[in-house]
DNA sequence: TCTGGGGTCCTAGGACCC
DNA sequence: TCTGGGGTCCTAGGACCC
């Protein structure tokens, strides 16, 4: 199968409707105002060069690249440009495309040349949507994944079971898809730190470190093994959440409650168009400068705004007072499809 | 230097039941 | 006086992804 990904997309797209920006530093983030609290969502290989990555907060990277042009996300336009990149990918002769953002996906073909079905999915994507892409070729979904990191940018790469620890056993186990920081520093204590390392470790061990289920899992990834079926079921949402970081850290209950309601509102628009009943309200709370808590209520299905409200209300409640806030998050879980509780058919909304 | 916003999934531990 | 074992459900927290 084939792991097709955008090359700095976001970034590239901004370019599409701003040719004049073209070959110069770029960084996409927040509102765009880089005094703000917002970190980078994207930035171009000119921007990259000054040390500025995605997830670095915009005031350092403002810093780093003191002359870079700073945008602010516009989401639509990035799920318009997606939607096309995605239907270019479905357009594929005999081609399964499982979605996994918005500049990536898998498409599983069956064809005695994958480079060149991975070349005239680059040749088409750009055509049609003027945005170049790497495609990694691979027999499992994570070797597919991994070989596009090879094949950045514009080119093609392959991974097999054959050459999987040649190209990838050296390297960090960081770079694995699954693996990150606080991982990689639990298996270090075990004294695995590359890819070659993790795929010959000793099963006991991860399971006894990381539990019956992530434990051999994570020796997979390391071989590269797993599935090799690419899944294009349809997403259906567990549920949906809006978070909010404050520009000032809030203290007043009062502010904190029509915080609350106004990310809830937002929350039930999207909630209202899935037309399923909510399960389960969460509420999510940053107390500056950086502990995180999260109270959670399962409650009986309903499809009663004033119910939802009511139990979002209680968990506010539950907040800690005289404690300044930094962020503050609301959502509500759905009932899934084929939940019996809910007793309820996708095409009908109750709201 | 100071860390967004949208999600998913796994694990641990307590409560409760038989 | 000393309290098993299995199972399920719920909450809280952690980790990761794009």
């Amino acid at each position: 199968m084939l792991h097709v990904d955008l090359d700095q997309f976001i970034a590239a797209v901004e370019v599409l409707r701003r040719p004049e920006l073209a070959g110069k530093p770029v960084i996409v983030g927040g509102r765009g105002d880089p005094t703000e609290r917002a970190v980078v969502s994207t930035a171009s290989y000119e921007a990259r060069a000054f040390g500025v990555g995605s997830g670095m907060p915009l005031r350092i990277a403002a810093r780093k690249a003191p002359d870079a042009i700073i945008l602010p996300v516009d989401a639509p336009a990035y799920t318009a440009a997606s939607e096309e990149v995605m239907a270019t990918l479905r357009a594929q002769p005999g081609a399964v495309v499982q979605v996994l953002g918005w500049d990536e996906a898998f498409v599983g073909v069956t064809t005695s040349d994958p480079e060149a079905s991975a070349r005239r999915i680059q040749d088409e994507v750009l055509e049609r949507t003027r945005l170049h892409c790497s495609v990694g070729i691979g027999d499992t979904l994570i070797r597919a994944k991994n070989a596009t990191d090879f094949g950045k940018p514009r080119g093609t790469f392959r991974l097999t079971a054959e050459n999987w620890l040649s190209f990838v056993g050296e390297r960090p186990v960081i770079e694995l898809w699954g693996v990150g920081g606080k991982i990689s520093k639990r298996l270090a204590a075990h004294g695995i730190l590359t890819v070659a390392q993790l795929a010959a470790a000793d099963e006991a061990v991860l399971v006894s470190e990381f539990g019956p289920k992530m434990g051999p899992w994570y020796r997979q990834l390391g071989r590269g093994d797993g599935s090799a079926v690419v899944d294009d079921t349809p997403w259906v949402a567990r549920g949906h959440g809006r978070e909010t970081t404050f520009q000032q850290d809030v203290a007043a209950r009062a502010d904190i409650e029509q915080a609350a309601r106004d990310l809830l509102a937002q929350v039930l628009e999207d909630v209202i168009a899935e037309g399923r009943p909510v399960v389960g309200v969460g509420l999510k709370v940053r107390y500056a400068p950086f502990t995180t808590k999260t109270l959670v209520h399962k409650i009986e299905p309903t499809f009663d705004r004033a119910v939802v409200t009511a139990e979002i209300m209680a968990l506010v409640a539950r907040i800690e007072p005289d404690r300044p806030l930094r962020l503050l998050g609301v959502r509500a879980e759905m009932a899934m499809p084929d939940d019996a509780r809910a007793g309820h058919t996708p095409t009908r909304s109750g709201w």
